[in-house]
DNA sequence: GATAAAAAACAGACGTGACTGATTAAAACA
DNA sequence: TGTTTTAATCAGTCACGTCTGTTTTTTATC
């Protein structure tokens, strides 16, 4: 937004002045200060992937976002690759924090058919907010990135990682479904991934909503299938 | 602004009737001549875009890729915008006809269940390929670009109305189907294009083709719905 | 039909603006 | 006062678009 300096809102000092404060003896004030003014920072370069598209962000913009000079920034991020690795790692904390608050948000007294339900629209929820958008746009970028792919391709798997086991703890009633908890969790992951990058495509909602219900009878398929007609089904071939 | 087509129709109109050319050549050797170079460059531009990434495409790279100078190019396309909107249709058509050409080649003696996954085959294919995934970098760049979005918006609606007519002729047997024909193309679609824009996940090809192995399978259900037991099992919900 | 004029295609150099990183000056703090 | 943090300015690079000049093809005139 507007430029304008508004120097760093101050933030109180806490009758620091003397300067022995031993109470907090690792961190000074100065290292508080400096560490708000970085994740300031990082907040703002989020921004800048969001509103304007990874490709646009430059480090004037981010500054002026963050509300700081460039030369402050420098300070804190010497060049514009450690500027972006910081960001990125920064919103892959945050893209698990909210697939995680989302999912844990789901009232426990929901239980089984409407629970998987619910973790569905969850994860529908997560892939259409600002922060899933624009790791796709990380992830697409960095096919001709290599510094990106670096970065990316760690957090990449720790984030699968992570989402399976946070599905494992919460939906414990596939424990038992051995390997057809990780077709589950592919086909939904990719069914709805695909929905959620076509932007363009027409009647989204009507398509959106019939291929929810879909998938989500076939994830009650795969979870009853040990006890259906339907067993081995789909298991090999080729 | 909008270059149409046919560039070679600029002819003059040799007014001064002599009489003696009234058979003149339709198209004149500079006409030939200048669509050639014309091509060259949209060439060189898609292949730019496959090489470098959209975003890294400059003009000066597209026309030393195309073998010819700045100052040519720039006679074709005056700014970069009408190159980029120039290359993008070019690059929407061969789409179409890499699609087409894929799935017109499954053989014909292919019937039923077997055609069916030769279909899917295929589609995957034309996802892994180089065009597809141009294409879908340009749709990611186009949620920060309004001139982009204009470009794409209407080829996609062109695009997803040729593959069904495609499939439509070319998988008959749906005919009769209904929505239930929608209803797996879509799940087709955006199943098989959210494991394609994953580039990064682990043990890709045993997860890719499981998938598809569960694809096949609930194509095969759909298709055989009206005549089992779960007649409207997923039409409507909520 | 030959030749000159006109138009189109092609080629390269220049200026402008934007972005990055470095350097220097000011301010805040201990 | 001395050090750390913030602000402002400078130089180098890159990409784009305009400009001018050259070659090739077409049209007009004799």
């Amino acid at each position: 937004m507007s430029r304008t300096k508004m120097a760093p809102t101050k933030l109180k000092k806490t009758a620091a002045g003397t300067g022995a404060e031993t109470g907090s003896p690792d961190i000074s004030w100065q290292a508080q200060k400096s560490a708000m003014t970085r994740d300031r920072i990082l907040d703002a370069a989020i921004n800048c992937f969001v509103e304007l598209g990874y490709t646009h962000v430059t480090t004037a913009r981010v500054a002026d976002s963050a509300g700081v000079s460039r030369g402050a920034m420098l300070h804190h991020f010497p060049s514009k690759p450690e500027l972006i690795q910081a960001a990125v790692e920064y919103l892959h904390n945050k893209l698990l924090e909210d697939y995680t608050a989302r999912v844990t948000a789901i009232p426990t007294k929901l239980k089984g058919k409407a629970r998987r339900r619910a973790g569905i629209d969850a994860y529908w929820a997560h892939l259409t907010g600002d922060l899933f958008v624009v790791y796709h746009e990380l992830l697409v970028a960095s096919r001709t990135d290599p510094e990106l792919e670096r970065i990316l391709a760690s957090s990449q798997q720790l984030f699968e990682q992570h989402v399976r086991e946070t599905n494992e703890s919460l939906f414990s009633e596939w424990q038992d479904r051995g390997d057809r908890f990780l077709l589950a969790m592919d086909v939904t992951k990719f069914l709805m991934e695909g929905m959620a990058a076509s932007r363009l495509m027409t009647d989204r909602t009507a398509r959106v909503n019939r291929l929810t219900n879909y998938l989500a009878d076939r994830l009650e398929e795969i979870f009853l299938e040990g006890d259906s007609s339907a067993v081995g089904r789909h298991t090999k071939r080729s």
